[in-house]
DNA sequence: GCCGCGGATTGATGCACATCAAAGGGGCCG
DNA sequence: CGGCCCCTTTGATGTGCATCAATCCGCGGC
């Protein structure tokens, strides 16, 4: 498991935004590529620190997360296995303007903004990945606006739970079992609520009979009555 | 003043994203464009209309916002002259996840998805100015974000009164004015606060002695003060 | 001049959530 | 087996903001 004999090349052909490289092309972003690995708790970024890269999580937890004045801090978004983060921040030319953890062991792959503008010059059809990308990205962002604004810290919860569940037709597989990837209270800052509020909500939940907790694997009962629940009074 | 008068090519060669175009990928673009004339009050889009292209307000105000299920409105976003929206939305291949709609009578030029497609295609360089664009996008929601998160009501007031002041060494400019370009219950959803609370939080900044109010125009009086006022008690 | 109307203000009250404080596990190390 | 630490839970209390309800103001229409 030595970090300079993994295979670069095999491991971008993995990730959506390069699969349908060629190999020459595949060597080339090699070049400008890295493979880290951080313990828990080691800091990706900062804030302020130029930005000449982006990322990709091949394994671990790293969360995105923003400092007020006043020390707290706010999860904007946490980054597991196979997604990446920081893209944007390469195309503006600014510093970064959020902080990233790995907040378990993690094994990253950084790729450099040099390697990324070449293959844009090269394949328009690259250039066009990392706008549906980037795309993407600000869609969740928007999504997370409407959330915080127009939903309940209780329907965020909710919408947590249910968020890749598709609640098709037929979505009475009975029983799903959601494993949240880090600590409730990293989870509870990600959906802008307390530790303590997160926790009173999920035994709200379970006291309702919608669905169990044990530890960070939480038994999605009924997901139907779930989407649906509001509190009695 | 005829809408089919007009000429789309220098119209489009002011924008930021297209100044560094020739003559003749002009000509393309203005193509798949046309100049919409919208009353106070029109839809652009709607959420769930299929998205084949992006928007520039060339006059007046724009407002995107989200519903939730029980009608309450959430502005997202508020566009002026000059500014683009919905770029991001073209690059999903998904329906529009937002509503727009004109606060005042508009002039809009609409551009179709075809037109960039081919034009990144041709201009790697246009591409990257694309990404750029969304990136900023990108950023002013996470901006956006970590100040609900972290920020009393009061603190995204003055935030947003101060936004385009750069509060350099010598801000000392005396007076500015701010007009807001929309009715202040506008500016209070865009804050994510009701425009009882926003109507409050700006009088106590009056009687604070720190702006004067009138109307729309905000007279800033001490930009340094603002920046660092918070409440008696 | 007066009416009507949308936007803004002001006051009284309520609630969803935060805050503060303490205790309860469970896992790991010695 | 015991102690420590981290995460989580639980309870009591506080508050920033929303909600509800008038009233007010400026402006255009007739």
């Amino acid at each position: 498991m030595e970090a300079r004999s993994f295979d670069l090349p095999r491991y971008l052909s993995v990730l959506p935004l390069f699969n349908e490289l060629s190999a020459l092309e595949l060597q080339r972003i090699s070049q400008g590529s890295q493979l880290r690995r951080l313990a828990r708790g080691d800091m990706v970024f900062r804030v302020g620190q130029p930005c000449a890269e982006f990322h990709v999580t091949v394994m671990g937890q790293v969360k995105l997360f923003a400092i007020s004045a006043a020390g707290q801090e706010k999860v904007i978004e946490l980054v597991g296995p196979g997604n990446s983060f920081a893209e944007a921040l390469m195309f503006t030319g600014r510093p970064y303007i959020i902080n990233a953890q790995a907040l378990t062991d993690t094994l990253l792959l950084t790729i450099s903004k040099d390697a990324v503008l070449t293959e844009i010059g090269h394949d328009p059809n690259f250039a066009l990945r990392m706008l549906a990308g980037i795309s993407r990205r600000l869609h969740g962002l928007v999504h997370d606006v409407e959330a915080y604004a127009l939903h309940s810290g209780l329907q965020r919860v909710i919408g947590y739970l249910l968020r890749d569940l598709d609640l098709g037709e037929h979505a009475d597989e009975g029983v799903v079992v959601v494993s949240l990837p880090v600590s409730k209270a990293t989870i509870a800052s990600r959906l802008s609520l307390t530790p303590e509020y997160f926790s009173r909500v999920l035994h709200e939940l379970e006291a309702a009979g919608l669905i169990e907790i044990d530890k960070r694997d939480i038994r999605i009962l009924d997901s139907r009555r779930l989407a649906a629940y509001q509190p009695a009074n």
